[in-house]
DNA sequence: CTGAAAGCGCTTACAG
DNA sequence: CTGAAAGCGCTTACAG
């Protein structure tokens, strides 16, 4: 398409009509096209040849000065780097990859980026991976195996240098077990939170079975009543490690074990799930001394249907949480909940995607430990 | 390098030493670098050649059965898939996007991803970008001025076909508008929630002055006392907005305007700032009738602090927060919040972005408005 | 220290 | 409906 103001080819119109683009196994249609693309400020976007052209050195040179590779004399590397400020120049960076046969991006996928040990998470993960000099990029799977899977399918047509995967949802499922299994053919996969058998990449994760039992040992111990256990081991594997612990705890005492209640949530585990599920046992809830939840949302749901109850945290019934986010001091009664490090469970993971890169692979490191922090939903002290 | 057990080349080292990689304008030096790099299952990554080689067609009728363009018999095309799957190829996206000259990806750039509110958002937007035949790639600003011009920078590297960029926090610090103003050269930009000056991008935000003066009118007449307003002014926009909104309503009653105390916060605005401030006010918190906070996390801390005090929520002093996350019916007590549906803003934000991406320029849509949901916290009902 | 030239893996007119 | 060939914008041996 010529284009009167200058000598330049106008961009192919961005939006063709029938076009169709792959996620996944799907095609997606295309909405129908609009007309052709008007230009924006610029046609032709300038490239190395025009640097090199207008610097009247080679495109040789001017990648030398781009990458800070190849020695450059400093008058040369001077005069590259105004041309490339005067000309607005932005390095293409497929091209760069693609010449490259690598990408410096790592993935980070979490469960749901609306928990916030996730985000405290994806933080401290993007710190200790850019000293390592890569990028990052961040993956929602919104707790829905398909996203997973199509973010396993888009980490391999970006040719990822490697990907870190947390979750406490199950990856047992053959779709989902398949594709991970095709992703860490060729990306370095570390998973945080769970071990699956044969699994062909490198685990972090809690020893939650331990940390729930202490926790459960502990609460006992204030009040030796039955527990209700708020969790979801269907799809779970954290609920379904946490739920053991607990159970673990109450075999020590047969008519407490008797007594609790082990519920296995089906939709949902949120704020909303917690506040129904107690409320929903409106009748027999004075006969537990402690709600024990998976996350610090069901927790949170869970207190406030005990208060609208007329019945008093911790005073009648304990309540406490997983994950202990940064909300829970400030709620009322503030919230006790299983702490578990993210600076630590970074420092497992960045040595082991490095070593991935290297074409190493790292055994999986000893499970990190959890550790309780009682507020005023279990009568509070211990610490903080 | 030559492999023994077969007759590829491997790949070069993905981490050569002393190789640098810039992000924006600096350069990061590289970690020390390990050993070559060992091969992982496969060598050489099989490409279109390799699978038009096998089926004994071209690298042109692959590319069309990839994409579902152009026509290819029924049966070329099930050959062609069945021996992409023997192969277990996986396009190289770079190539892809090198030789189309475009990239189908929009960027979703958000203030904090641990504000709830952003997340419903980039959840919603990415649903409805999706619907429009694009990926979505997630940018975490992290409140920093810095990341912002660093994922600018990213955003025109990997040709990005648009960006939207939602947040708060001031966007007319010089090298923040330049980086956006280089960025809208190239990349057709959205924002939403603050209009600057010239710009070159659309625009989508709220009416908050007037959300803002609503609500404190409503709240005097529930109490006509002296408000406490907790905002950011310095580096947030929102905050801004929201202070004229109150200083309005106030000025109909000059002595509720003289009692009043507008903060200006300067450490953040989080559960522990709402907390810290309210705190710091013991002494004069009773001639209050109202804490009015810009986001729901300082209201939350404000209501402990309140707690604290040995004052009641809502009948010694109100609360109100801004951005209604799914919390706030949970807390005790329940939180009443200024509200702001991002489907709406969804719905605007997409047609403006795809404008954009067929090279117009669409005009700033009419300010949306938000609603006011009162709880507990400002004495209830009202709705919800 | 610098340049000429090949090539990364795709897609797309163009020709048949 | 299918193929041969050019080319997207870089980087990298290789040669000087």
């Amino acid at each position: 398409m010529a284009c009167g103001g200058c000598n330049r080819t106008a961009p192919r119109d961005q939006r063709a009509a029938g076009l169709a683009i792959h996620v996944g196994d799907r095609s997606l249609a295309r909405a129908a096209p609009r007309g052709p693309r008007l230009h924006l400020k610029s046609m032709k976007q300038v490239g190395v040849v025009d640097i090199a052209r207008e610097a009247g050195v080679s495109t040789a040179t001017v990648s030398r000065v781009l990458n800070g590779s190849g020695a450059v004399t400093e008058a040369t590397r001077a005069h590259v780097r105004e041309v490339i400020a005067r000309l607005g120049y932005t390095p293409n960076a497929f091209a760069a990859s693609l010449r490259k046969g690598r990408n410096d991006a790592i993935g980070i996928a979490v469960a749901s980026i609306s928990q916030p040990w996730h985000v405290k998470l994806i933080r401290e993960l993007r710190r200790a991976i850019r000293a390592q000099g890569f990028t990052t990029i961040v993956y929602d799977l919104e707790h829905s195996e398909e996203v997973l899977i199509e973010h396993a399918e888009s980490a391999r047509r970006l040719r990822l240098a490697g990907m870190v995967l947390a979750t406490g949802d199950r990856l047992d499922a053959p779709d989902v077990r398949a594709a991970l299994d095709q992703l860490v053919e060729t990306v370095p996969l570390v998973v945080i939170g769970q071990q699956l058998p044969d699994a062909g990449w490198t685990t972090v994760a809690f020893d939650d079975v331990t940390a729930s039992e202490h926790a459960v040992q502990e609460l006992l111990e204030r009040r030796a009543k039955p527990v209700l256990f708020l969790g979801e081991a269907a799809s779970s594997y954290l609920s379904e490690e946490r739920r053991i612990g607990v159970e673990r705890a109450l075999r020590a005492a047969p008519e407490l074990l008797e007594g609790s209640e082990l519920v296995t949530l089906t939709a949902g585990m949120d704020y909303a799930a917690g506040y129904r599920e107690v409320m929903a046992r409106a009748a027999s809830l004075s006969q537990f001394g402690t709600v024990f939840c998976v996350n610090d949302e069901l927790a949170l749901g869970a207190c406030r249907a005990v208060h609208e109850l007329g019945f008093s945290v911790p005073n009648d019934v304990m309540v406490i949480g997983y994950g202990d986010v940064d909300m829970l001091p400030y709620v009322v009664p503030s919230l006790s909940s299983v702490s578990g490090d993210v600076h630590a469970v970074a420092e497992r993971v960045v040595p082991a995607i490095m070593a991935g890169i290297d074409g190493r692979r790292m055994p999986n490191p000893a499970k990190l430990q959890r550790r309780i922090v009682h507020r005023e939903s279990t009568g509070g002290s211990g610490e903080q």
